[in-house]
RNA sequence: GGGCAUGUAGCUCAGUGGAUUAGAGCAUUUGGCUACGGACCAAAGGGUCGGGGGUUCGAAUCCCUCCAUGCUCACCA
């Protein structure tokens, strides 16, 4: 299903066509119409103010044209009227008998419900959480994680079929260090006396001195004379068991992990920089083309030469190095090879999130695609804003565990994984984020994620009222659900809207807030729509039931869709 | 200094050209439990949408400028 806000556009722009061959409104080009609800509920469910803006184009009165826009405009099942209205819109009532059969939809298919087929037979890949294996998730990774999972959720309900993806580097200088730090445990733990040496290089994390006595429960001193590489590897091991573990515990599952080394293996590194050279957007040089600055000069003058991607051809401010003097690529170039790679997997969309920090280097990684010759048009980086921890109105400082800091295991301990993926959500990625732990923790009423899972958890015990009492919903009459049942379900119907945005803008931040509107729209109703009131009678309450079973299914849904659990109790 | 982003109610934030009145949650004030769970509900107060210009029939939204804040401007990874 498309969202009605489309299709009742879709019928505007069909009906000014019309207008426009009877030669009732001048044949002028049809601007983009959008649909909106209008700010009252008596003015109709969704507005078209295209009149207005046509008024000057085709010389005529607004309210002339929106009557005759109506007049042309054909009506679908879901559409009960049309009206005209001052100073010029066109106001569509949707039906109600339609609106109440959202019941039966979403009680067989709310587990779908929402769905578009925007990406239908696309493929799309979201990258996130894309960090090298030398420690745990810490809070500052945590935003870009829970987004990029969000993303593909709402990439998944809107058609697309996702790849989740995780990049990384094992062969770099940290993993080196990562490694030489275990060893250093290693023979601490076995008795050595050894000093800690450079601090900036070592890696300090007291979970290094428990992997070392598990090393040594395993392998004894076998490793004693051994180098950094089996430490490493170790090492690495672990880390990825405890990523996968963290995410696992927030609802996050990868389906490719990617080392970069493969691009080293199969030479993709190297052909990258030939066909740039081939295509002439790199130099050799041991300076910038054009580098002005004296210091800059006199400080490279012994150097050896670089190779330079001359990225200002592409927009850039400065031309950026690819290949270092001593013969070793920068990041950009395995960067580059790795978005070309991603293309050519065949992908319609590709996702990466990134810290507002990667700013530039996106840029330049964007830049080095169209240099290659592809475009970059699929390539979609989503950039998050920092995020801040806060705890009794200070900021929050992680464990004192030595070398641990913010880790997302802690903030998990403390809170709980649906807190932190509905707060880390709720807010745009362009947005500095501040959490606060003691409303996350909080039972009451400043915790917004009570109060959506509360409105799942009443139905949940409406329906069990239900069983107890042996009434089914078995040929419930929808038509004695009322105005308030009417109202929720229209908001339902907005989700369609909200999904087209989600996925639009890659934006789950507005299910996020959806979420609430919709447990806005729920309490309220729950307080006077009773199932179990004295003296009900027995048909309105068998339709009241189906309609609570539909609520629940739409909570589910929603809760669902922000990857957070739904309870039966609380 | 350049780039990117942000600035909307006391607080945290939605809202990327339309309906005489700019929204939500929290906080504040007032009222409500013999009910399917009160982790709730009803009502009220609270705004020069950072300042100033401009475009438009119409601007929180588009343009210019200034101010404030964050991130970023490596032969780092």
């Amino acid at each position: 299903m498309k969202p009605l806000t489309h299709q009742v556009a879709e019928l505007v722009r069909e009906a000014i066509q019309k207008a426009q061959h009877a030669g009732e409104l001048p044949a002028t080009d049809i601007p983009a119409i959008d649909i909106k609800p209008p700010k009252k509920a008596e003015q109709g469910d969704y507005g078209a103010s295209v009149a207005l803006g046509l008024s000057k184009v085709m010389g005529k009165p607004p309210i002339e044209i929106a009557t005759i826009i109506a007049k042309h405009m054909t009506k679908p099942d879901f559409i009960a009227a049309i009206e005209v209205a001052p100073p010029g819109f066109v106001n569509v009532r949707l039906d109600e008998n339609w609106i109440r059969n959202l019941v039966n939809i979403l009680i067989t298919n709310g587990d779908s419900f929402g769905a578009l087929d925007i990406g239908a037979g696309k493929r799309a890949q979201v990258e996130f959480l894309s960090a090298n294996p030398t420690g745990p998730i810490t809070i500052g990774r945590s935003r870009g994680a829970i987004l990029g999972d969000a993303i593909a959720r709402v990439l998944e309900a809107t058609g697309y079929t996702v790849e989740r993806e995780y990049y990384f580097n094992n062969a770099g200088v940290q993993m080196h260090n990562l490694g030489e730090s275990l060893r250093i445990r290693y023979l601490q733990e076995l008795g050595h006396t050894i000093e800690i040496p450079d601090m900036e290089k070592f890696y300090q994390g007291d979970y290094l001195i428990d992997y070392a006595k598990d090393l040594i429960n395993e392998q004894g001193k076998a490793l004693e004379n051994a180098d950094w590489q089996p430490f490493k590897e170790y090492a690495e091991k672990r880390m990825f068991q405890w990523i996968q573990e963290t995410c696992a515990r927030i609802g996050i599952k990868h389906d490719v992990f990617f080392n970069e080394n493969t691009l080293y293996d199969t030479g993709a590194v190297w052909k990258t920089l030939e066909e740039l050279q081939k295509r002439g957007h790199v130099y050799t040089s041991v300076i910038r083309e054009g580098e002005t600055d004296e210091k800059v000069i006199a400080k490279s003058a012994n150097q050896q030469p670089a190779q330079w991607f001359r990225s200002t051809t592409f927009g850039d401010d400065e031309d950026r190095v690819l290949v270092k003097s001593n013969g070793e690529p920068t990041y950009t170039l395995p960067d580059i090879a790795y978005h070309i790679n991603k293309i050519n997997r065949g992908f319609d969309l590709l996702v990466n999130i990134l810290g507002a920090d990667h700013f530039t280097q996106a840029q330049v990684v964007r830049r080095g695609v169209v240099a290659m010759g592809y475009d970059p048009e699929p390539i979609h980086v989503v950039h998050v804003q920092m995020v801040s921890v806060v705890r009794d109105g200070k900021p929050f400082k992680g464990s004192t565990r030595r070398g641990i800091f913010d880790t997302l295991d802690e903030l998990i301990d403390l809170t709980s994984a649906d807190a932190i993926r509905y707060f880390l959500l709720q807010r745009s990625p362009d947005s500095q984020l501040k959490f606060d732990i003691n409303v996350a923790v909080s039972q009451s009423n400043e915790n917004p994620v009570y109060y959506i899972q509360y409105a799942h958890v009443r139905c949940s015990g409406i329906l069990r009222e239900a069983d107890v009492r042996g009434v089914g919903i078995d040929g419930a009459d929808l038509s004695l659900l009322g105005t308030e049942e009417l109202t929720f379900l229209r908001k339902c119907l907005e989700l369609l809207d909200i999904m087209q945005i989600a996925s639009d803008n890659l934006s789950p931040h507005t299910i996020a807030f959806y979420a609430l509107e919709l447990s806005n729209a729920f309490h309220p109703m729950y307080d006077r729509v009773r199932a179990f009131a004295d003296g009900i009678d027995p048909n309105l309450q068998k339709a009241r039931l189906a309609f609570y079973t539909a609520t629940k299914a739409m909570f589910k849904r929603v809760l669902d869709l922000l990857g957070m659990t739904a309870p039966e109790r609380m």
